[in-house]
DNA sequence: GTCTATAATTAGATAGAC
DNA sequence: GTCTATCTAATTATAGAC
């Protein structure tokens, strides 16, 4: 009784967690966060670490299963809202949401990019897992447009990594472009821009004409 | 004389580790690149990278220097050959030398997008000594061809994101591509489609009608 | 559930022989 | 110019007290 009021409770501990190891993960790349670093942004001693997950690795699957969870949410909710709107305009703004939730969780595509560079465990675990199901998701997306003539036939590989690195690459070098240019992408002008042109990229740009 | 003939000379072994250290660090970042990882791959022992470079840092800015003299070069020399050919069709040749570039030498976005996530001195130097210029001439680009009526006014930040995130992103993420869609992205014909649609992406789909 | 102390491994860097 | 041997520090993980 006395200990679950004068600390947080192991599911807070845990979710601090998480949190840090998400920060970490994303800006170091696995290598580069050490559970020591972790431990220290979640307020807690390392050992504790190994006492709520089973090992840096596993870590690193919780938080990447956490980020993709929220990432299915925030789509689902938003296409939920969209139910007897048509196709076309439906693409439109699934491709705005996904800029928006980009600007708002780079961390997700941070992880993704880290990972997507080489062959390996983490790659294969990630791409069967998480990164499949949306890929479908956008192929159908890709060949509803193309059904209804608003898409040209290109091949959904290419579609598929224009719009994501046409959507997400900004807010993930985000401290680049801050020092480069001087403008930070997360303000909600930038991102609101950002989005209108990566929809008309993408729908317009490869439309038949 | 005999030590000459019988290994390889020091600049030689300093062009390997040069080698090894671009592949390791633009694959698993720069933490997760070891220097003895590096040597073994440039077939020496790890101490002898301390004997041709001073550490582990200025071998990344040594390799970091090396990649981003060759993307220089490679651009000039294609640009040189465009004398007294009219602005819209150097861009269009500039950008698809650009993606072409980006699939011969994944390394240079891989470590730029590694160091652009978190602000350092690593990206500080990156940014000051290779980007700047480099987005200095994409800006005059991009002013050229909106003065000439082939671009909206967009604003540069917008433009060159979305340019590098959409031709570069799927070469960075080459694994990924293969793993998820079975496709190789350095496939010559894909590199070619790849090439069109980011170059109509930028000059067709912004430009006013 | 959280801590201190520490084991086992690996990292980057140096000493000194050849 | 390159090697073997080694130092020091940092890493992940475990043991055991509270």
């Amino acid at each position: 009784m006395s200990t679950l009021a004068s600390r947080p409770a192991g599911i807070e501990t845990r979710r601090a967690i998480l949190d840090a190891a998400l920060d970490l993960f994303s800006e170091r790349s696995f290598d580069g966060a050490s559970t020591r670093a972790i431990a220290e942004q979640a307020g807690i001693t390392q050992p504790l670490l190994n006492y709520h997950v089973a090992g840096k690795e596993e870590l690193w699957r919780a938080v990447v299963d956490d980020v993709f969870e929220r990432f299915r949410m925030s789509m689902a909710r938003r296409l939920s809202g969209l139910r007897g709107v048509d196709d076309i305009t439906v693409a439109r703004l699934m491709v705005r949401h996904f800029v928006e939730f980009s600007a708002a969780n780079p961390q997700l595509h941070r992880i993704i990019m880290q990972e997507s560079k080489r062959a390996g465990g983490r790659l294969d675990w990630l791409v069967e897992t998480h990164v499949r199901p949306l890929y479908e998701n956008a192929v159908a997306m890709f060949e509803r447009l193309t059904a209804r003539g608003e898409l040209a036939p290109v091949a959904p590989e290419h579609l598929y990594y224009l719009l994501t690195g046409a959507g997400a690459t900004v807010f993930v070098m985000a401290p680049e472009c801050e020092r480069l240019t001087g403008v930070d992408p997360f303000a909600p002008e930038f991102v609101a821009a950002h989005a209108d042109l990566v929809v008309d990229l993408l729908i317009r740009a490869t439309t038949k004409e």
